[in-house]
DNA sequence: CGAAAATGTGCCTGGTATGAAAAAGATCTT
DNA sequence: AAGATCTTTTTCATACCAGGCACATTTTCG
């Protein structure tokens, strides 16, 4: 699943399902649920369908009612995800330093696991109209960020355009492809990480 | 402190602090955060101090900038709290089953950590206009549930008046006394815990 | 040291989405 | 078929949020 957009990010959580399953499990039904909450049922009835996004009080009067931290709503989301991108207007550029150089948090941006042990990073050129590269996998994690130009990288089935600044994050153990698009080719900083302990931070700093 | 009212309990999260703090340890002012989010400054400097409750996009906004989740800003709630109040109409009951009783979530509704070690658990009735316990202190967490009247109990320095089937959380590392107000007297379930492993379920089966 | 710039805050108007209330249709159970 | 439960509408009030400008305070620079 691809997370870009706002929506799609907040879809993530799937704060609707858990709503759901917390008045499932306690055989309760929306309006029983709603006196509890003061909430209307058809106000829950959208919530737990993901038709809105409720509001933090309106939330927190749910979480009230089944003893939960509103953490219950916001935790192991994206467990499932597999490929996260962030585009560059989206992700935080730092001023520049005194060096003339900025400090790329692009770890950060994509919410990655501090924890994973470093495999492999490397810069990869791809020329344009160049060959693209057999579709492999493998284990761990794989961050890519784009240093200049434009990259192509299918994971799966959809291909996904990155243009200068953009960073992506995704479960390796899909097929993968780099490639080009068009007359343009692209510079990519590639990290590849196995799920472990022993945290290695890569401190990258580029000019982007 | 008291979390008895939506916003209270919204405020126990410090979701603000929290921003402001993203946001200073990265050097940035309101203006570069908002260029970032797209937030208007106004707006960003109302979130952190707690004027307005952000909406969930809005709040993704920007710790996707940060490269948080949301469970960021939902972690470590009350942890300094010392006293929580559930009233009667904010816990869940659960439809009445064949036997005609209802099981009494308020474990639950306090959202106590289960893994707590049980201490004590007694039925304390408080005759009207009868004696008021002695200031007492003990570690661990009490919990109270009120069966039936009235009863007064004072942590610190702000007496708590609980109705029928109102609950009750406090850290007895401060003072507190029981008592009666008025003509009414009133029976309550008090329990009482050793923080540490082991938990222990007390499935308190009561009428309210 | 004084001026200029940056920063944070307050106030206004308007757009947008949440949430309530109520009624009607859909689904499932008894 | 009857009934309960869930969903899908509609209208309306409320709160968030943007954008603009004004003001106070601090920092930086001339």
């Amino acid at each position: 699943m691809v997370s870009e957009t706002i929506a799609d990010g907040l879809e993530q959580y799937r704060i609707g399902s858990k709503v759901r399953g917390l008045r499932q499990s306690r055989k309760l039904g929306l309006v029983q649920l709603g006196e509890h909450t003061g909430l209307s049922p058809g106000m829950l009835s959208k919530i737990e369908r993901g038709q809105v996004f409720p509001t933090l009080p309106t939330l927190l009067r749910i979480a009230m009612v089944f003893g939960v931290g509103l953490d219950h709503f916001f935790t192991d989301a994206g467990v499932q995800r597999t490929v996260t991108v962030v585009r560059r207007q989206d992700r935080l550029r730092l001023p520049e330093t005194a060096g003339g150089t900025r400090p790329a948090y692009f770890f950060e941006s994509l919410n990655f696991p501090a924890t994973d042990r470093l495999m492999d990073a490397y810069l990869a050129v791809f020329p344009a109209g160049g060959p693209t590269s057999s579709p492999h996998r493998h284990d761990g994690a794989e961050l890519v960020f784009i240093l200049g130009g434009q990259v192509a990288v299918t994971v799966g089935d959809a291909p996904i355009l990155l243009d200068e600044g953009d960073a992506l994050y995704f479960d390796p153990d899909v097929p993968h492809t780099y490639g080009t698009i068009g007359s343009e080719g692209g510079t990519a900083l590639v990290v590849v990480t196995a799920g472990g302990a022993a945290a290695e931070t890569v401190a990258a700093t580029v000019v982007p």
